[in-house]
DNA sequence: TAGACTTGTTTGTAATGCAAACAGGTTTGG
DNA sequence: CCAAACCTGTTTGCATTACAAACAAGTCTA
């Protein structure tokens, strides 16, 4: 059978997916960058990247660039472990391995 | 960037994913079946399942078998489309196929 | 024939995602 | 100047969802 919770529910729900994965490209990226490239509202953005923070998979660096705000994000090591481990066990949940002979 | 909602909802989540999984390579499974393959607790199994058969991605059939109710599931042909895209999309996802240049 | 087992379904609650509203500051136009 | 629009996020309120425990309906067994 399939062992239980292999998908880490923090990697796997779409809107966090997308953001790792911008991240797992970028190294480090924007809110705005990260907004446009996933197409998240601004609400949304803002609420998982701080689950992502809460959780260590995501560090947050804020600092005033042209009087404004600008966050930045990126994975951290935790994070980045998680998101192979994640994509190792999603290939292998849909490729049939996890499968009882 | 990414286009709207690309990872299908009703695939993505854990369970159905798991039992998806495991019709699209069964063919048709019984109840009991897809309970041990995937892990999860019956009602949870009971409850997905009759998603999946809303949704139109799978179809059920019941009949008795040694005077006991025996249920089968099988994947639709939407369904295995509905799944063939949403591994598509989750690749392309995770492979930063989707990134704005 | 009473109790345990099978095969699922329903229900109640807690968690979650989502977009709208909000907040705090900045730039622009008159 | 001062108000209105804009920028960069955050918070809140609601609707959806997942989850496991309780239930149901029948079957087997001792």
């Amino acid at each position: 059978m399939i062992e239980p919770i292999l998908l880490d529910p923090m990697i796997h729900e779409t809107a966090r997916l997308a953001i790792v994965s911008v991240l797992s490209e970028c190294g480090s990226a924007s809110f705005n960058f990260v907004l446009g490239t996933t197409g998240l509202t601004r609400g949304n953005l803002s609420a998982h990247a701080a689950k992502l923070v809460a959780a260590g998979y995501v560090s947050e660096s804020k600092r005033i660039v042209d009087r404004k705000l600008l966050t930045e994000y990126r994975l951290t090591d935790s994070g980045r472990k998680a998101y192979d481990n994640y994509r190792a066990e999603w290939t292998r949940l849909t490729t049939g391995k996890s499968l009882k002979k």
